[in-house]
DNA sequence: CACACAATTGAACAGCGTTCAATACTCCGC
DNA sequence: GCGGAGTATTGAACGCTGTTCAATTGTGTG
């Protein structure tokens, strides 16, 4: 076996992130182990070593492609040319979507902790402030009245509430009877907040 | 050892819990394991799974016991006799001052996550609709022209969504230049989400 | 006092993340 | 063409995990 040379580390760490994503698609999150990923690029434990530092490394840097993924998508999704809260409701339709869709892949962006409260390393920052950057462009049709600062703001509250709907309808915390739909329920909330965000 | 008939199998349930809930603590949640909790109240894992299913079974119920005691903190600490701004602002806070000083337990309540989608069980679900009860209280008065329902959904909006920036902000996912505080989000999510509700 | 029953144990299994000495290979200089 | 240097790769080993279940031990009853 031994050093066949047929991949470089780079080709060896995308086929390693490729069969990531595929275990935690087909199995989820915790089917995800070093063994597995090593086997299915047909490599050993060891290898993986080489190109990672750790499962957590390999989690992180999948979810970076995730986000690049996530990214597009929204950017596709998009309503172009229409007002801020037609735009909103895209965006947040669109996210709501993504969850539904790649569900064990969104799980695993949040289901990572970095432990000891450290933060996240500086290139997924970066990744994460672009997908934030997409409300802050639907929102900037409101800018005549409100700061560059209020919008930021905004934008971050909106997102990080569209993110919370999301999350417990889709970890059923919020089985209730006659609940309403995820989309639905991100819409009162634009709606709503727009209002008093527009006055 | 055998048979020591020192504790019942309920005294074992709740020392149990009891311990599960100190490691957490301590270690968080990635900290738990069977023999660990099983060390820390003197029986062997085989005895732990007399009393629970399964250590997911183990981590529900703990998560059962930190429902009731953030709703129990919520209660002590809503501010009564208020106008609904003032008891939602008051709640949300004392939401957040929770996650915060209760992480990793907090935590735990929502890395549990159910395979295969299936649904938690019921008494879990009556747990989290009477936490979700109380924003519904403090929404109450502005019934007069709003029907019950549309007060119930718009509860579940606003509490979904603080918990939304609260996730983000614990997990380390908005630590971008120029962000708010917690609190500071979920005001400007109340203030303009009720100016709209209102109106 | 012995028997039956049940509470309790702890070894066993398969799998996990992680490490690292040993191996197998490639390439370079001669 | 051959030997040696150096590196890519392996896979066994370690201590951990959740879970099961035959074997053991203690208690209460007849």
């Amino acid at each position: 076996m031994a050093r066949r040379s047929d991949h470089s580390r780079e080709e060896i760490r995308q086929m390693a992130l490729n069969a990531a994503e595929a275990i935690v698609a087909a199995e989820g999150y915790k089917g995800l182990s070093a063994r597995k990923v090593a086997g299915a690029i047909d490599y050993t434990v060891g290898t993986l070593y080489l190109v990672f530092e750790n499962l957590d490394d390999l989690v992180l840097q999948v979810n970076g492609r995730t986000l690049d993924a996530l990214y597009e998508w929204l950017r596709a999704r998009r309503a172009p040319g229409t007002d801020s809260r037609a735009g909103l409701l895209a965006l947040a339709d669109a996210y709501i979507a993504y969850a539904e869709t790649e569900t064990p892949r969104w799980n695993m962006l949040f289901e990572y902790v970095t432990e000891q409260g450290n933060a996240l390393p500086d290139w997924y920052q970066m990744k994460l402030s672009k997908v934030f950057g997409l409300a802050e462009v639907a929102l900037k049709p409101l800018a005549d009245h409100r700061s560059e600062e209020e919008i930021r703001q905004a934008a971050r509250v909106l997102w990080a509430s569209v993110h919370g709907i999301c999350t417990l309808k889709i970890r059923h915390r919020m089985d209730l009877a006659g609940g309403q739909g995820t989309g639905e329920m991100a819409h009162m909330l634009i709606d709503n907040f727009l209002q008093g965000f527009e006055s």
